[in-house]
DNA sequence: TTGGCATTTTTGTATACACATATACGTTGT
DNA sequence: ACAACGTATATGTGTATACAAAAATGCCAA
């Protein structure tokens, strides 16, 4: 309890889950808190304002503020640069580059991205190994229209998405995740068989209203993306 | 721009995206900004606070204010009861209880929630439906020592997710994603065909140190779980 | 009864001020 | 050269105060 709206906060959030105050209840207010905590109402506000942050308590004004009667459930994953996620671990991070080839869009891309009728997309397709095994698959496009650059750019070395993230380092981003089967190429690149289920994830890149990027990350068998909340 | 903090907010992150402050560059500390945007340093500082959360800043005392090299992407994910997951789409939803049984948890699952020797699990399999179709295959073990209500309640019609919610509204949890490969069970229940790729999650609870449920949700073929940063 | 307006309560934001705390950096002493 | 120490500085937190904005409530009039 350093802080006094740190203590306010684990107070209030240990009232909220011992059932003191129940789901759908409403807390006394931010005045009679401030009495009750001897400190002043900015404090209790900060408190509840983060609280309400996390999805644990609901504020209206003059309704007051209520226990949320469905907490809202929400994970927050911190999507890593997969270097450093293996390095993380103390394991060896390794890199190849294994295709790399400048084409025109098919159509499924031209219209995720909106691109443009004459644009070009470097297509690149890249492995990342941990410890020596193979870890996960990198399929990418990326727009040359938006980024000529990357057409002179070395990916034999540095990946891209690490090239990327110096490049154009603050865009905005849709990610999916979802499971695929092994094809013909993932089964070889990642070791598993024909068929085996795989946990992959979609990313496009945007910045200022213009498409980057779209990456495919294929993991390796059994891979899991974990989280505690 | 209702409100100044929101405002400044934008501002600085305009100045971020557009590379008018440059990554690893130092920002002007807090009192030259609240100089030049005429503001109190308590607005510039809720601002930069709200900014370092976001992962897009980093702050240190009397080391100054720092645009990130490498942003902190994170991404945040609203685990949504399924049967709001569906509606919310504007589908029907529909809900079957497959299978019930009170049993001593298996080993796996012992180890997992760190059971007591002679606490009994209850053991549900349903199945939850959009529009008729088969959306997500629930499998879920209750643990009985923590929860012996859960032994007379009727799982016919509501589902153990919502009966789970309303009964232990806020407790902790470690959710975890992959890909799993339907096995038979699966494949009839989903309705797909035996080693399809499906998306799965799973999903361990506690309440003040005691372990509540483990559950795997699984995946209709080809789902999805999106989020943009 | 019902619709609309005014009142009042509660949270939201802003300000000025004070002091705490971490820590980069320069100074001093060996 | 190097370690120890002190100091200055930027952020972090707390308080008192003020006014704004939303919205539930009650009142009044048609």
């Amino acid at each position: 309890m350093r802080t006094a709206f740190r203590g306010l906060k684990e107070e209030i959030r240990t009232r909220i889950v011992e059932g003191v105050w129940a789901p759908g209840e409403l807390v006394p207010n931010e005045v009679d808190l401030a009495v009750e905590f001897k400190c002043a109402r900015a404090t209790v506000n900060r408190a509840m304002r983060e609280l309400a942050e996390e999805g644990l308590i609901e504020r209206k004004r003059k309704a007051g503020t209520r226990v949320r009667t469905a907490p809202l459930r929400q994970a927050r994953f911190t999507i890593p640069v997969v270097r450093k996620e293996i390095e993380a671990r103390g394991a060896e991070y390794r890199y190849a580059l294994v295709r790399r080839e400048i084409m025109q869009p098919p159509d499924w891309l031209r219209a995720r991205l909106n691109l443009a009728q004459d644009d070009e997309v470097l297509h690149l397709t890249c492995m990342h190994y941990a410890e020596g095994n193979p870890y996960q698959f990198e399929i990418r496009w990326i727009n040359l229209g938006a980024l000529p650059k990357a057409k002179d750019a070395d990916f034999s070395k540095v990946g891209p998405n690490e090239w990327l993230i110096a490049e154009v380092p603050f865009s905005d981003a849709e990610i999916s995740f979802s499971a695929t089967s092994a094809d013909e190429d993932l089964s070889q690149q990642l070791g598993c068989a024909r068929g085996d289920a795989l946990f992959m994830a979609e990313r496009s890149t945007w910045w200022q209203g213009q498409a980057i990027t779209y990456v495919r990350l294929v993991f390796q068998r059994g891979h899991r993306m974990t989280t505690r909340y």
